[in-house]
DNA sequence: TAGCTAACGTACTAGTTCGTACATTAGTAA
DNA sequence: TTACTAATGTACGAACTAGTACGTTAGCTA
């Protein structure tokens, strides 16, 4: 049952700092994705801890630092798995497919992060304003699929005019979409949009939409 | 400069329970959107309210079921809204990207209802389980959806294999994430998806995306 | 091994916030 | 006009909550 971590020393306190950070961090995750900023609680987060709420002070200096440090390693994360991203030896319809059911699955797999995201939009990301590590991360996604967008426009496979910007937007609301409002959603048209048996149904259907909408037939226009 | 619902009555107090309800309701909705379930103040609200902090525990019996009351509301505004959908006099394709052109619209135009949502969401779809009325409530658009997905599918139009329930679910996420997103993909990626000189971009590449996805060629398949 | 400091714990406080006990009055019905 | 009740206002309290003052110790270094 010793956790990993655990260095046997019976009663005497453990120093730490980088553990204790990022115990507090883990444990500040859960509990702001679990009840959004105001909801979340300091002393919730210190009990839920091997530390004290004194730490959190003294590590992050206060509630709101906490949230936006929460915040940068949750990007952080995400910008990582984006990095190893590796498509662009596919043909740009494969390439795309490939990188929307990646997105999809990463979506799926991260609820946290999703929760915390929607909460920075509540409070009008003030939080990502305030912090100079996020302005600065960049989105590899982005260039990945900016590449792809242009081999595909200029072999005459893609027809519709959107940049990568744009295109990742498309994607990201309904991977999105799809775990943020689940709850309204099943509660209100009664069908759980994150139900696994559905699941391999969605994630064509938004491949599908994806590929369709970039290699339409346009002619006609 | 005398608001409309304002009978001249020096220093007497007025009683009318449906204004004094109604206004509480008025102004709740603008407090919970701005600063969510547990950001929102009972107070704030009674503050800018013609009426006391008791008014709202005696109409409504307290914080939550005044948010309940709220999402009530807010609900049946937009299915009445819904219910006035006048589409089906076109052909499925003119209908189809007239409907999303709606639900576009009618997004943008509610900045507050989709806050409201996101907070629902966070706090799991509690209150809408709570409430017997959201239940009930149906979705008109649903039936109207359904109906041209059936007339486009019988016709041949419509290739996709989708209903109504899908549909509209892969239409509000592009059109609710535009929204409630707007603040963090602005600050990550430098774009505003609420910029107005881009909205006809956006609201044109929504309509193509369905279309192209409904009628897109799958004879291949 | 002495001493220093980063790391940690305890106990408390000031301010906030939901909710309510109690008092009052407008409008209505008899 | 009287009496009654729905509607309203005032003042307060109990519980919570972010943040801090102060004291302690582990572990490193000279």
């Amino acid at each position: 049952m010793t956790s990993v971590e655990e260095p046997a020393r019976p009663n005497g306190r453990i120093r730490d700092a980088a553990r204790t950070k990022a115990e507090i961090l883990d444990v500040a995750t859960q509990e702001f994705a679990r009840a959004g900023y105001d909801g979340a609680r300091v002393d919730e987060i210190a009990a839920r801890t091997r530390t004290t709420k004194r730490m959190i002070y003294y590590y992050f200096g206060g509630k709101e630092q906490l949230f936006t440090a929460v915040l940068e390693r949750a990007y952080t994360v995400i910008r990582q798995a984006e990095q190893e991203l590796d498509v662009e030896h596919l043909d740009p319809v494969a390439a795309i497919r490939r990188l929307v059911e990646l997105t999809f699955d990463h979506h799926e797999a991260h609820p946290d992060f999703i929760r915390l995201v929607s909460i920075e939009n509540i409070h009008g990301a003030e939080h990502i304003a305030a912090s100079e590590k996020l302005g600065k991360i960049g989105s590899p996604a982005l260039d990945v699929i900016s590449r792809i967008l242009e081999t595909g426009q200029k072999s005459g496979l893609f027809t519709a005019d959107v940049d990568a910007v744009d295109l990742h937007a498309m994607i990201s609301s309904y991977c999105f979409f799809r775990v943020s409002n689940r709850h309204t959603f099943g509660a209100l048209f009664g069908r759980d949009l994150v139900d696994p048996g559905r699941r391999e149904h969605y994630r064509n259907m938004l491949g599908d939409m994806v590929i369709a909408y970039l290699t339409a037939d346009r002619s006609e226009d």
